[in-house]
RNA sequence: GCUGAUGUAGCUCAGUCGGUAGAGCACCUCAUUGGUAAUGAGGAGGUAGGCAGUUCGAAUCUGCUCAUCAGCUCCA
């Protein structure tokens, strides 16, 4: 047989020899790091012997394919063990994902992370047995026959999902069989270095009608410094997390009082005034007006706009005098009626108007999770009512917007296209026509997406931009959605050249996404330390001996004078005492006080990234401050 | 909302078999005036998330409830 390997060189091989042999041909040391291969382009296992001419590429731990089958191979022995200690535990399904793998377990009495020890020598068991994989196959009929033996209800239920004719594959090894298509290594013993995580429970199917089943994840590496690796840093990601930090900063935080209602203290606000403060900065220059509308209006303008209808159980009510009033959910009527204020002219459009619109959600609780998600919080909203030949350019520029904040702090981010939902408003050539819209403003602004499928809002199809957090859970930020609806809704319109009446078309659309949200991937991206713009105190003055107050009283007040955010630590502490507070609170400078700078008339700068860094006038500080802060670095 | 876990001073945590709570940091007082990540001594501070129950007696056991955490579902 002909096997034409990745660089195109082929190679011809005696039929029968598997991919592993072939990896032996070439060196030892290949054969023993190869772990699954892709044949003819699909993954496929490296242990069976191959027959006709095939293209071959053999994966390592380096290839995402070959951590996916070690995993996936890892969550198979999960299940052995699960199967072995708890005889009589149904199996659901049990796939490698991200970093890991888990399998979902159907068992009457829940497991407990005690159990994960017993668990995990189970593994290392299986493991040092050394127990080879084997893949079968037999017809759909005779698979369903051999689960329902087997009393594996939910493998009887994925496999009738499958077409009538299917062939049904299954890998064995030891006394433990799965239904799975596979790939795996070659045996257990290949696994090593395995780490139950955690313990949750997972609706069978992803829904909420079904059961819920007990979830075990894990991980697994190839090697056991990398799997410590990975721990270590997932202890040290944790420290990052904002809800700790906003704590430890005295920042922000949530009370109980107030479930999902956040508190933002002085220094957390200074955050969120300077964030906001670019944030206006930045919708001046790009010619957005600003506006601010009622958190609460009454029912007939939310039966109106579709929200009663499609939203109502997320949102809070009021009465005020006997009449029905809802608490905003979004901003959306706000700005419309705004919109609706008096008589536009085509030449007034576009008309962009911008809204910190501080809006109420209704969450699940179990959903709550610190700033991330929350029931109210402020949108960096904007609402650009357009002309039908308006729609790409103005795409275009609300996408320069969201990419022109996120590179100000350097985040990562991916995004989304999401398209017609069930339950939506609206005809399927309108939809068809935003939702192109969006794509084409997507690939003219370069920017490479994902399409997620029947995820758009009722009103219209989006673009989500989405970022990461510390420990790699990604959060929605930036939207932009198109929508004929609305304007359709409220009857707007504007007077067309041509003095007729005429329907715009309206952009939502967020950058920063909820201000609180941002805020914590904030803290999160810099740790809690904040680039000097957004610092909640930048500079603290600290005397080293009560002899320099007066001289370092007056230093502070220069600072103030000119708006720098400076504290002055004139307490009866010592110098490495006050240093360790201000770089435990991440304080980017801090000017140290003796008497030797009294003298000198200098200043004793300190910053919190380089230390010590020598001597300097108040003034020359002070130009360098001033630079850090307009340079936002 | 669902599954599991957790809930002790402002914060981080300890507390063996049920016998009415303890540390470090922070806070206050005093001494110390010290040169780039913690000076020393002393003091104050909690009825153990809440409500019921079992018990002679509960932070420790049971039930309910609230909140938090992890995941699921949902979502900016």
């Amino acid at each position: 047989m002909n096997i034409t390997f990745p660089d195109g060189s082929v190679r011809v091989y005696e039929d029968g020899q598997s991919a592993l042999d072939i990896a032996a041909g070439i060196s030892q040391r290949l054969a023993k790091s190869t772990l699954i291969c892709e044949l003819d382009g699909e993954s496929a296992d490296a242990f069976r012997p191959l027959q006709g001419d095939h293209a071959l590429k053999l994966l390592t731990w380096e290839d995402d394919g070959g951590r996916w089958g070690y995993r996936h191979t890892a969550s198979h022995m999960l299940a052995q063990a699960v199967k072995r200690l708890f005889p009589g535990t149904v199996l659901a399904i049990g796939p490698a994902i991200e970093n890991g793998f888990y399998y979902d377990f159907d068992r009457a009495d829940p497991f407990s992370p005690d159990d994960f020890a017993a668990i995990e020598a189970e593994m290392e068991r299986i493991s040092k047995e050394d127990l080879p994989l084997e893949r079968f196959e037999m017809p759909r009929e005779e698979a369903i026959a051999y689960m329902r033996e087997n009393n594996e209800p939910y493998k009887v239920e994925l496999i009738q999902d499958l077409p009538e004719d299917s062939v049904i594959s299954f890998y064995k090894q030891g006394d433990f069989v799965d239904l799975c298509a596979g790939p795996h290594v070659k045996s257990t013993g290949v696994v090593k270095n395995v780490k139950l995580m955690s313990l949750a429970g997972a609706y069978w199917r992803g829904s909420e009608k079904n059961k819920m089943l007990q979830r075990i994840y894990g991980t697994a590496f190839e090697k056991k410094a990398d799997l410590d690796e990975y721990l270590f840093r997932m202890e040290e990601a944790k420290k990052r997390d904002h809800r700790r930090l906003g704590r430890e900063l005295d920042l922000f935080d949530i009370h109980d009082e107030g479930p999902g209602f956040p508190f933002f203290y002085p220094k957390g606000m200074t955050v969120r005034n300077k964030l906001e403060d670019f944030w206006r900065q930045q919708h001046e220059i790009r010619d957005y007006q600003e506006i601010k509308t009622p958190i609460i209006l009454n029912r007939d303008l939310w039966l109106q706009s579709g929200h009663w209808d499609h939203y109502k159980n997320n949102m809070y009510f009021t009465v005020i005098d006997e009449m029905d009033y809802a608490v905003k959910p979004m901003n959306c009527p706000g700005a419309i009626l705004t919109y609706t204020r008096k008589n536009y002219s085509y030449r007034d459009l576009p008309e962009r108007l911008a809204e910190l619109g501080l809006v109420h959600r209704h969450e699940l609780s179990g959903a709550l999770h610190g700033l991330m998600r929350v029931r109210c919080f402020t949108q960096d909203d904007a609402h650009l009512f357009i002309t039908p030949d308006q729609v790409l350019d103005e795409l275009c520029g609300v996408i320069e917007k969201c990419k022109y904040f996120y590179s100000t702090f350097g985040f990562k981010y991916r995004v989304e296209l999401s398209t017609r939902p069930e339950n939506s408003m609206g005809t399927e050539e309108q939809w068809e026509m935003a939702t192109d819209a969006l794509r084409k403003a997507l690939e003219r602004s370069e920017i490479s997406f994902k399409i997620n499928e029947g995820d758009g809002a009722f009103y219209g199809p989006k673009i989500d931009f989405h970022l990461e957090d510390a420990i790699g859970r990604s959060w929605q930020c930036g939207t932009i959605q198109l929508d004929f609806q609305m304007p359709e809704r409220f009857d707007l319109a504007y007077v067309g050249a041509d003095n007729e009446k005429h329907r715009p078309v309206m952009i939502h659309t967020t950058a920063l996404g909820s201000i609180e949200r941002f805020i914590a991937i904030l803290t999160e991206h810099y740790a809690g330390a904040f680039p000097a713009w957004v610092a909640p105190v930048q500079v603290v003055v600290m005397t080293i001996t009560d002899r320099v107050n007066g001289d370092a009283k007056a230093i502070f007040e220069k600072l103030r004078a000119v708006g720098m955010r400076a504290e002055l630590d004139m307490r009866n502490e010592k110098i490495g005492f006050k240093i360790r507070e201000a770089q435990v609170q991440k304080i980017p400078y801090m000017l140290v006080i003796g008497d030797k700078e009294v003298e000198g008339g200098v200043v004793a700068v300190r910053s919190r990234k380089e230390g010590d860094i020598g001597a300097m006038s108040l003034d020359a500080f002070m130009e360098k401050l001033q630079k850090e802060v307009q340079e936002k670095i």
